[in-house]
DNA sequence: ATGTTTGCAAACCCTTTGCAGGCCC
DNA sequence: GGGCCTGCAAAGGGTTTGCAAACAT
């Protein structure tokens, strides 16, 4: 299993793209990161991090990530995150509709069945994306409180 | 089991709002379709039926549909479709990468996990969106003729 | 030198909002 | 007639693109 910041640099050499600083930056930010990162959030991260990187070259950045088959997108509430498929093998989504806290969790007897509808209906399966909506343990204890 | 028209002319009685005609037309299309709906192609189709509704009037319909519990949300490719909850109990999708096309399916096996793996982290489930991703039947076919 | 990358600003797309006139009750 | 509804146009938020200057090879 190869280190995944050489995968995009492989994948960029094969694109004809030359290297640069701001793109190394941005991909290993990302891919030294476990959450879901908005670009706004990359960019803030950067920012922190003393980079002066444009909105454009983050956004160019995450996309060429997506081709590069290092990360998936994910869209809540108008916004698109973006996230390591590297990191963890895999890992769906409790999103609370009240706080936006998102929880991760994996099953492999989900991916499983995934796997068995998807031959039923000779599909082939590239990504997938599992999202639960509701109310967090903490957003519904609130709730309850309040009747 | 009530009517899902009827459902939603209560939902606006409680919500103190007016009859009116582009509302029920709107209502009427969603309500009566199977397939999920862009703003985009309920307009276009109102159109057809000869109907001149501003997108506005789309839009706050639709959304009204959800706050009424009858239609979902899902995102594709930056934008929004809206789905007919009261039609198919529970459907999930199949997305072609290539042309866009969505099968439905449910599993009745994925819904139980789903609710056991929440109920592991006190999570109240409001609705849930499980899409696959990849290549359908056709496309995948072109995809090794081309081979 | 040639071609790519960058940051900025402008353009773009989908969605929401403000508003004047119209319709419902 | 008061208040909600409509359609239009304008604003809004996130994303993409055009461009001139900077950079890599």
């Amino acid at each position: 299993m190869i280190d995944p910041y050489e995968k995009f640099q492989r994948f960029c050499i094969a694109a004809g793209l030359k290297s640069s600083k701001p793109r190394e930056k941005v991909a290993q930010l990302f891919l030294s990161s476990q959450e879901h990162l908005s670009v706004f959030r990359a960019y803030e991260k950067l920012k922190e991090q003393g980079e002066n990187i444009g909105y454009s070259t983050v956004y160019r950045t995450l996309n060429l990530l997506v081709k590069a088959g290092l990360a998936e997108t994910i869209t809540y509430q108008g916004e698109t995150y973006y996230e390591n498929k590297a990191a963890n093998l895999h890992h769906d989504h409790l999103v609370c509709n009240k706080c936006g806290k998102t929880i991760e969790f994996s099953c492999a007897s989900i991916e499983r069945l995934q796997t068995a509808i998807a031959r039923k209906h000779n599909f082939q399966v590239q990504s997938h994306s599992l999202i639960l909506y509701g109310l967090c343990k903490d957003c519904n204890k609130e709730k309850k409180a309040k009747q």
